[in-house]
DNA sequence: AATTTTCCATAGTGATCGATACGAAACCTG
DNA sequence: CAGGTTTCGTATCGATCACTATGGAAAATT
């Protein structure tokens, strides 16, 4: 999962694979069918164990603008994480692949697709409760967010240090409109 | 250029330049040396023609904020122009390599530095004329409006178009702290 | 203990990578 | 029109890719 992370689908080869886990080729193939359904097993495993914070974010009982707080916040520490290789292996696993690839590079925008849909649906929900304003657009938003999350993958890449990533994820989240009334209040 | 653009520096293979050319391969070799120099040639080439937008951005004589406006909308249109290959080649050229391909990352990624560093000196002078607040960091704004623009490219090259960007742009300008008071104002 | 069976690492498969050696065609000179 | 030179495309180079067939060792059974 590390390789594919660092160095993307096509530029990990079976060798580097091969060294990493300490298997034979064989057992490799015996395990994992081939490269593409290995890649696939990294990618549930990523999702699995390394952006845990995103469901978590956009569930929590907070309101939205917390929620919003939460899941960028979340994703400058996962980014960024020591020992890890930097940003998201949703953007770094394939952003531009070779015409044979192309089936891995629309799993992975697949993927990046999901995660903005996720959180327009939780921008909606804020609407719905009053938390956003009424002529608000959530899409447009979710794209924002989603957006700034793939930037921040990017500058994770490039070196930014957790504390960067947080101040940008800050200076992103003011951006956002003033909290609407609650009904209640 | 669009290959490199498309797939990537990796990904695109010599047979693809060679078809797309209409040289054969000596011809490519005797006026390019490698496929390293030509990579190089064609991120020149799209430096020169594809983003002038963000040296005329940054350098137009126009209030800060109106700056950094024409660089978000200017990236907004070139990363998601009819005909090319969306977001940015110094994004999808080589965001993850292989160990062989780590010179032209490191490239990449200096490019993207440049453009970051070109825009926390636009805003240090902008902070100079009283544009922005003093207590305002440069290098942290000017990490997010890079960042921005990276996630920008990512978004186009999912599919986004040219308005959903400049929506994204515009809600990123959102961020930006309110206009200080000109000196002699 | 002898024999069979199972398993697994080594060695190699065809394909493709970036890059080039060689033969043919074209061209300028005498 | 002949000779010498230069240019240029084909065919191929070694290396590496993902992937697999085969030989030999270990294990299991009689």
């Amino acid at each position: 999962m590390h390789l594919f992370w660092q160095h993307g689908y096509e530029a990990t080869s079976l060798a580097m694979l091969r060294e990493a886990m300490g298997l034979t080729p064989p057992q490799i193939y015996n395990a994992f069918t081939d490269k593409e359904t290995l890649f696939r097993k990294a990618l549930a495993r990523y999702h699995e164990t390394e952006i845990g914070f995103a469901l978590d974010a956009l569930s929590a009982p907070v309101p939205t603008h917390d929620a919003i707080r939460r899941l960028l916040l979340g994703a400058a520490e996962a980014y960024s994480r020591p020992g890890k290789p930097g940003g998201c292996l949703f953007v770094s696993g394939a952003l531009a692949a070779s015409p044979q690839a192309q089936a891995i590079a629309d799993e992975l925008k697949g993927y990046r697709e999901a995660s903005e849909a996720a959180i327009a649906q939780r921008l909606a929900k804020g609407q719905a409760v009053g938390d956003l304003p009424e002529g608000f657009s959530v899409e447009s938003f979710a794209k924002y967010i989603a957006g700034v999350m793939n930037g921040m993958s990017i500058q994770a890449r490039d070196g930014a240090s957790a504390e960067e990533l947080r101040i940008m994820a800050r200076t992103a989240l003011a951006a956002l409109p003033p909290e609407g009334q609650k009904r209640g209040a």
